[in-house]
DNA sequence: AACTTAAGTAAGTGGCGCTCACATATGTGA
DNA sequence: TCACATATGTGAGCGCCACTTACTTAAGTT
């Protein structure tokens, strides 16, 4: 008897118990729904049913919030792709492909979040939560190509094919979601382009045991 | 006798005679200094030295402002990509270097209309002007390739290894934007590992002279 | 039970997007 | 040369939003 507005919700009594929870969740959605400018911040209150000026007691501002579904996203995206290698042998290159897949299915799902955080927000860069958030992701990535190179994380040969990877698969993501592949009349098997890929920067070090 | 405000301006009377393209400037100055989100078309207004009505009788809305600066940038990057391999022989892998080097330095001179490009405005996709815009950007990069390949631009090997190309230049570009690269403190160079991307991509078909 | 504090509200300020009625310059045909 | 249509500007105003302030209500704490 409590509950109306949409999606997010459940206010208890006069203390709503878990806003500020809510109202990530409900800015996410509405970053998903209109992009990422086109929120505000009235419309998360009122998604969460609350006063527009109650989330000022959760954040000190818009900037904060945004913060907050990056820091969230960034959280979500190292664990899809922690989850997605997990099984995986070590020195294989399916492991590769598996974990640039997670990411490309990531921005995928939740272009509106993905395009928050690498897109627009140059004011937050050197925030230290974020950079530590950040840093996690990248330890996944370049954890993995240590793995198949069998060399230590710090190695700069590690760095730097690990920057290939990523590269090649962040660019895909933003074309993608710009439909530009469509729109280049071109049909590509995102998977066997992936693999393409992975196949040209580690090749050389692999027994490449599943060609074409 | 007239101008005070800032680096854009200059009006005449009452009539401005060129408003629309100094709109055009002021706005793109304010995306390259305060980000494409947090401009405002006021400002704008009071930098090109008029109310902030008068934008409305040249552009329909805040959307068709930040719509004509991503054709004006569009156009400038065609241009500079078509410069920087004009001069260049068809078949060699340094001109392919010099079209994702044209990108890459479109996109750190001016990262807020690149932002603005790619990054967000899901809005205006499907306008037929910008994809206009777009495939004449993109028929450069495929001009290029087919040159390379000596193929018909048509073909889907060029633009299967063309999208390539384009997928691992974007990313460098919003990766180096963040300021990723110094995160993950790694120095990278980014002639060396353009060149070794673009002979990963065409070395198979070209006399690869300019081997380390 | 009194006190502190966390977490909500209502009302107000100022900026901005956008519109409308009106003003002013520019061209055009008689 | 002058009436008139048209293009391009202004000022005032509306509604939305970010954010603040003063106040209220609930929940510990001792």
């Amino acid at each position: 008897m409590s509950v109306d507005e949409a999606t997010v919700v459940a206010k208890a009594g006069y203390h709503h118990g878990d806003l500020k929870a809510q109202l990530v969740e409900a800015v996410r959605q509405l970053v998903e729904e209109k992009g990422p400018d086109e929120f505000s911040i009235a419309e998360a209150s009122r998604r969460a049913g609350v006063s527009t000026a109650a989330p000022y007691k959760h954040f000190k501002d818009r900037h904060a919030i945004l913060h907050a579904v990056v820091l969230d996203g960034l959280d979500r995206l190292a664990d899809d792709m922690r989850a997605a290698i997990a099984d995986l042998p070590k020195t294989s290159l399916e492991r590769i492909d598996a974990l640039g897949q997670a990411y490309i299915d990531f921005a995928r799902n939740g272009p509106g979040v993905f395009r928050l955080t690498f897109g627009l927000t140059e004011g937050h860069d050197d925030d230290p939560e974020l950079m530590e958030c950040g840093r996690a992701c990248i330890a996944v990535l370049l954890g993995a190509v240590a793995d198949l190179l069998d060399r230590p994380m710090d190695d700069p040969e590690v760095g730097q094919r690990a920057y290939l990877l990523w590269t090649f698969v962040h660019g895909h993501c933003f074309l993608l979601m710009d439909e530009k592949l469509a729109r280049m009349e071109l049909r590509v098997d995102e998977t066997r382009i992936l693999s393409q890929v992975s196949r040209g920067i580690f090749g050389d070090v692999v027994t490449d045991r599943a060609s074409s």
